[in-house]
This record gives structure tokens, sequence and C-alpha cells, in this order.
RNA sequence: GUCCCCAUAGUCUAGAGGCCUAGGACAACUCCCUUUCACGGAGUAGACACGGGUUCGAAUCCCGUUGGGGACACCA
């Protein structure tokens, strides 16, 4: 019998969900799907100074906005502090963890010192054997000195390290609070969580924490670290790379199935293959397909995704996906009927590349009258608007407003003159709305509708 | 500085020793289509970091160099 798989996604909530971590739980919701396992969310709140309540109702809304769903209650490691403290005290007991009394400034001056000497910075195992007792003080692991630590990562193969380079590290903090190191080990053993999947940056922890599963007797999970997501600079991602949150992609008007498709493609391949569908995804998704190599992030490629996954999506699903996350900016479509509005979309959505490029277009559509500003056009060019918009309202009065007759008799109308469609287009397309670009003409116009549109070119042709 | 990871075009990637005169995609440029903007179509330019091995044969394996990234906290 196969046991399933338990993955988690561990994010500490000092700061917004940016990108990188967003693919890391990507990733992992990703190989829970394809592989029928169950993906956790654990929120690693270790850090009582930074952590914050609003970062961490970013990361959920993020993850809900992506549709990432966790499959059991999200764990908090703050409600866990009792656990892991006895977990330390344990170890204590049994002669692995031992009390430090060292100060920060005794430590800062050894590592000023090992600075200078051009070493590398070790706890020296001052406390060691002291057998020191008092409350309030730091709780050390006894790391053994001798030997190597290795473990086979999915993604990179073996990697090892020697003992010697790894310190008696902090456990418990002085005022009794578990450290990262220490609370993942438990938590994940705690979860039964067989695969943990995260950033590229976690590979030196990995020894540590393997040698307190060992010590504690608890079994080892499989390791697979995640190439990392750099800015354009090439430098780890942090503030200054734009976006601080993922959610500002969604402000940004980029659907989540777009964003999922971009993210996925760094650092992991389908052959050739560039945009894909959630099913797809979960049929498809490797972790042996990961590569190994860090990806610079790109938002052209982003931007080219979103608009393939405009074209993609339905015009059902769009309306649904504007009115539930803007719904402010798109109150005006509240007095037409959703089929009128589905069409409106329909003929907008190839075109755009986002939700806020394709408000503007149904802003145009079904929004107040346009503003119509000869200034806007190239000089001299006016006059000849007009006088076009005076000759054509008759005939647009006479057209049964199917997208056929609006370009039967508006082609009429340029062949009668002698002149391409091209400029009585323009014209058109000016009146109604307010400037040169739009979607196809015919039917925007029809879309429209005859009542609206007269009106618009009247207003226009003054 | 020490340790760890990585290395195909500006960017994301295909490539598991002969299928590679290195394939796809984004971006760039050219042309076509066209009622605008897009889309779409056709093309152009652009890469195996370097040096040694191993092998009949190396983008693919090994070593070194260089380059990049990451980690070195009572942060995660």
């Amino acid at each position: 019998m196969q046991q399933t798989n338990r993955v988690r996604f561990a994010p500490s909530p000092t700061g917004f969900l940016h990108i990188g971590g967003a693919r890391t739980a990507l990733f992992n919701w990703l190989f829970a799907q394809a592989t029928g396992g169950k993906f956790l969310l654990r929120i690693e709140d270790t850090d009582t100074e930074r952590s914050e309540s609003r970062f961490t109702e970013d990361i959920l809304e993020s993850l809900r906005w992506l549709g990432l769903k966790w499959d059991e209650e999200p764990v908090y490691q703050s409600h866990r502090f009792d656990r892991h403290r006895e977990v330390a005290a344990d170890l204590m007991k049994k002669g692995l963890a031992y009390r430090c009394e060292c100060t920060p400034a005794q430590l800062d001056a050894v590592r000023a010192q090992c600075q200078a000497d051009k070493k590398p910075f070790r706890y020296p195992g001052t406390c060691r054997n002291k057998q020191l007792t008092a409350e309030g003080t730091v709780i050390r692991v006894h790391v053994p000195n001798e030997g190597e630590t290795s473990f086979t990562d999915i993604i990179r193969g073996p990697i090892t390290f020697k003992n010697s380079e790894i310190d008696d590290w902090v456990i418990l903090r002085g005022n009794q609070v578990p450290t990262y190191n220490f609370a993942v080990v438990i938590d994940d053993h705690d979860l039964k969580i067989t695969h943990v999947l995260r950033g590229e940056d976690h590979i030196n922890n990995t020894p540590k924490q393997i040698l307190l599963y060992k010590q504690l007797g608890f079994s080892v999970p499989r390791f697979a670290h995640l190439p990392m997501i750099l800015g354009q600079d090439k430098a780890k991602l942090s503030k200054r790379h734009g976006a601080a949150s993922t959610l500002e992609y969604r402000g940004m008007g980029f659907l989540p199935i777009a964003l999922i498709n971009f993210l996925v493609r760094l650092g992991w391949s389908h052959g050739d293959q560039e945009i894909f569908t959630m099913a797809e995804l979960k049929a498809f998704f490797a972790i042996d397909r990961i590569n190994k190599a860090n990806a610079v992030f790109s938002l052209d490629k982003l931007t080219w995704t979103g608009g393939k996954m405009m074209e993609i999506v339905t015009a059902a699903e769009l309306f649904d996906y504007v009115n539930q996350y803007f719904a402010d900016s798109v109150a005006f479509l509240n007095e037409y009927p959703r089929d009128q509005v589905e069409e409106g979309i329909r003929i907008i959505q190839a075109k755009v590349k986002n939700v806020l490029d394709l408000i503007e277009q149904l802003n145009c559509l079904f929004g107040a009258d346009p503003v119509h500003d000869l200034g806007s056009l190239k000089p001299g060019e006016g006059p000849g608007i007009v006088q076009t918009l005076r000759e054509v309202e008759p005939i647009l009065a006479q057209s049964d407003f199917s997208k056929a007759d609006l370009e039967a008799k508006l082609r009429e109308y340029a062949t009668g003159k002698g002149i391409k469609l091209t400029p009585v287009a323009q014209a058109v397309r000016f009146a109604v709305t307010g400037g040169k670009v739009s979607p196809g003409l015919f039917e925007m116009l029809a879309v429209q509708g005859k009542e609206r549109v007269l009106r618009r070119v009247k207003a226009a042709a003054k």
C-alpha cells in the first residue's frame, strides 16, 4: 500500500507573499494534485517580533486567489510552542541539548574576531559542558563534530556537508520561543510530511534539520530544493523588484491562471508547451522535470502569457471574475443584461492583454458617452472627421444595426466617395469611443446599439 | 572569507553520447493580413562560459578555471 504524499507550504508572515513564494506554493500544490496527495499550509510565525497578521492575510488571500486550496486546517506554529518546548526538554534530558548563557554581545565579539581572522563563525561551544539550569537562557543542540550528513535531493542528487561545518545552533531562544530550524522538524514530523519542496536557499539548513530528525528518532522526509526566481538584476527577489505581493498582479489585471502558467514555466517544462490548462498541469506536473538553474523573472513573458489566457477563458468566466474582483470599476455594467455584456466581452477579450484593459474597453462599449476632444487628433484631421460623421449619420440611421448591414452600408458609402474605408472607420470610431483604438468597428457598433451610436455620432459632429 | 548550489541566445527553456548544420517561446527587427489597436501568418538576427580529459564520436560524462546565485543570527 503506497502511502499518501503529504506536502506543505510553510511561509513566514514577516512579509507579503512574493512571487517566489507563490511558485513554491504552486509546485507543492501541483505535486499533491499530480500524485493524489495532500497539500497543507503552515504559518511559520516563530518570529514573534516581525510576524504580522496583515501578512498572514495577504498570504492566505494570495493562495485563495490563485486557487491553491489547502487540504487541512492551516497550522500556526505559534500555537504549538508547548510542543516545541517539550521536545527541547526531552533533548536536554537525553544530553543532546544544553543551556547557553553567552550574551549577544559576547557572540558578536567572537563573530567579529572570526571575520578578522577570515574564518567562518561558529559557536565555540563555550557552555557545552557547563550543565547550566537557569531559566531564560538559550538552548542549543549538540551537533557532532565528526562525520558527514548527506541527503539525496530529488532535484539535485546527493548533497553532503561536513558536520564540523555546523555549529551548536539555538533551538529555543531566551524567551523560550523555538527557532525556525527546530520548529520545522517537529512540525513536519507531527504533520507526517513526506516531501519537503522549498527554495534552494534552504539547502544549508537541511543538514541541521536532518541531524535533528535523527536525534529525535523521526523519519526523514524527502527533500527537493527548487531553483530561485531572481529579479531582472539577477539578485534574489526582494522589495525593490517591483511587486511586493502576489496580489499586486491581480491588481495589474492578470488572471490567476496567467500567473500560474508563467510561474510554472520558471524551472519546469513539458516539452515545448508554453500554455497549460489546470487539468493539463495536474496531469503533467512531475517533480523530476524541475530543473536546477535559477530563473529570471520577466514581465514581458508574463504579459504575453496574460494575453493568451484572456483568449482562452470564456466570456462568462471573465464576467464573473470582473464582478468578483473589480466590482467597483464595472458597476456601470449592472444596467445591462448579462447576455449583452458577455457579447461585449467576447468581441474584446482576444485583443486585450489583461482584465484592466478589458474593463477599459467595456467602458467604451457600455460606459458613459465619451468626450470628443478634437485637440487629441492630428492637426487638420478634425474638420474631415466632422464632415464625414455628418454624412454618415443618416446612413447609420437606416441600418438595422446587424454587423453585416453596418459593414455593407459603410463600405458602400466609402466606395461612393471614392475613398478607402479607413478614414470612415476612424471617424466613426472616434465618435463612438472618443479615441482611435477599439474592438472591430462593426461588431462594436452592433453591440452598442443604434440609439447610443447615433447619439454619440451627433455629439461628435457638432 | 568559508560552505553549498548552478551554468544552452537579452529572458524562459528543449536536449539523458551519435536523431544537433542545437528545437520551441518571450522580447527585437522585416514583411504579409487589416477599419484602429491587437491577434494571426511568413521570415531575419541571436546560445552550448572557458580549458583539459574520457570516447570512434560530447551541449550531453569527469576534472579544473571563470562566472552567477544562495547560506553563514536568540530571521525564516
